[in-house]
RNA sequence: GUGGAUGUAGCUCAGCUGGCAGAGCGCCAGGUUGUGGCCCUGGGUGUCGCGGGUUCGAAUCCCGUCAUCCACCCCA
């Protein structure tokens, strides 16, 4: 039943196997792309104050303004759930010292009050990475090489990586009153969305989706024309890299990112199999001051429910671990000798099954075959007065009378 | 926050204009006195999401409510 107080509350998931496996799969792949990129992990609490957030990720966007769980603590503090990982990150790393250098990952989850749908979870979880450092197209570079290297280690194929530049800092507003300039003769053919956005994001109208606004958007001249010769260079040299290291990525004039943080370069990585949701993730090049303190770095975050949608399609009963073998009794004697041999395998590390309800060996059988081991070990009063068993291949049906010893051991051997 | 759709068995769903609550899959048992997959047989009381209303009678019609899905918005 999918209604009742014992229902998950709205976007929010139980996890179970297969999917459970899935994911481990997925995170336990990302951990070995980052061994090879000297990036360390760092676990930061998914409760933080409320200014922490409002601060890195500016007090005006979306995320902050209406997006956030927040309440006070006992204490009469403002505090929020996680809205994504950069902030809390950066605001430890601050703390704790770290210098221009650094490299780190997080993974966990983040809470957003927003309305579920298709790829969309209040809470969904993120893998995401931060290299500290001041701006450096070859930083850039190497971060979305690094994404990119997590896609294919995952199998995930498909995916498209879009890559422009905010600007620095200082070109920001030159870029907006630009943008509103360029719209005015084109006003009455945007969307009453845009209408409004011109006030409040104008940079969005780039991004809308409605045909008519596209159609303006299209004919618009290029952002960067309202940037510094610094800030176009910049974004040159890191599309140059980026070919150079073999990563498919094109520079699109209509992204944008809806957090404050970022300058120069931006990025996003999109699946079709997605539907109305489909950045996959997303990232860029930051300047954040908190506390007095100032960080500058490049990151990006991965949404696993998207890549796992993207992966799988409901194919997730192949990551599913299966014993390698199932301990069969016949009798109740054997059941209680099966019992203590497969604490023995358990702890020798063979992944081993058995059914203790007592039911029949044909049940059992049943029970072996769903499982998917890869042995059966059948034992009765026969085999227990040898000291034996009978080792089954599932896959081949063929059965072989040996002493337990001889199984224990190639069981262990892993055949 | 806005809009559209949907809630019936563990799962996927059927149930036409109101008249005994169903199918497939799965699961359990047997056919095989100690052996899985294929086949055959048997096994179904499920708050028809919840609460009201109309009616002789409601899974079906009406109202409310909760939940889920999809889309907008926003983002991963």
């Amino acid at each position: 039943m999918s209604s009742g107080e014992w229902a998950p509350l709205p976007g929010m998931a139980d996890l179970f196997s297969p999917e459970s496996e899935l994911w481990h799969a997925v995170e336990e792949g990302a951990r070995e792309v980052f061994s090879c990129y000297g990036v360390r992990e760092i676990r930061t609490p998914i409760l933080e104050r409320t200014s922490v957030f409002a601060r890195a990720l500016g007090e005006g966007t979306d995320v902050v303004q209406k997006e956030m769980f927040s309440f006070e603590d006992r204490g009469g503090r403002l505090v929020s759930l996680r809205p994504e990982g950069t902030a809390g990150v950066i605001r430890a790393l601050l703390r704790l010292g770290a210098a221009a250098g650094e490299r780190v990952f997080y993974m966990g989850p983040m809470f957003r009050a927003e309305r579920p749908q298709a790829g969309r979870r209040r809470q969904f979880h993120q893998v995401g990475v931060e290299l500290l450092g001041p701006p450096s197209p070859m930083a850039d570079a190497e971060c979305v090489a690094l994404m990119a290297h997590l896609f294919e280690r995952w199998g995930l194929g498909g995916v498209k990586i879009r890559v422009f530049t905010r600007g620095r800092s200082a070109d920001h507003p030159s870029v907006r009153e630009g943008l509103l300039r360029t719209l005015e003769p084109h006003e009455a053919e945007l969307c009453a969305e845009c209408q409004r956005r011109r006030s409040t994001h104008p940079l969005r109208i780039l991004d809308c989706k409605v045909a008519g606004c596209r159609t303006v958007v299209e004919r618009l001249p290029p952002m960067t024309g309202f940037m510094s010769a610094e800030s176009r260079g910049y974004l040159e040299e890191v599309s140059r890299l980026l070919k150079r290291l073999g990563v498919p990525a094109e520079t699109d004039a209509r992204l944008i990112r809806g957090l404050d943080y970022y300058e120069h370069t931006i990025w996003e990585a999109t699946h079709p199999a997605l539907g109305a949701q489909d950045a996959v993730a997303g990232g860029g090049r930051y300047r954040i001051e908190i506390d007095g303190g100032v960080v500058e770095g490049v990151g990006f975050a991965v949404g696993l429910e998207r890549v796992i949608l993207a992966l799988s399609g409901g194919d997730a009963e192949r990551f599913a671990r299966r014993p390698t073998v199932w301990l069969v009794a016949v009798g109740d004697r054997a059941r209680e000798e099966n019992l203590v041999w497969a604490q023995e395998l358990r702890r020798g590390g063979v992944a081993c099954g058995l059914d203790l309800a007592g039911r029949s060996v044909k049940a059992q059988m049943r029970a072996a075959d769903r499982s998917r081991a890869v042995w059966v070990a059948v034992r009765g009063d026969d085999e227990l007065a040898a000291a034996a068993c009978r080792l089954k291949n599932m896959a081949t049906g063929e059965e072989t009378v040996m002493p337990v010893a001889e199984a224990t051991a190639r069981l262990r051997a892993g055949a």
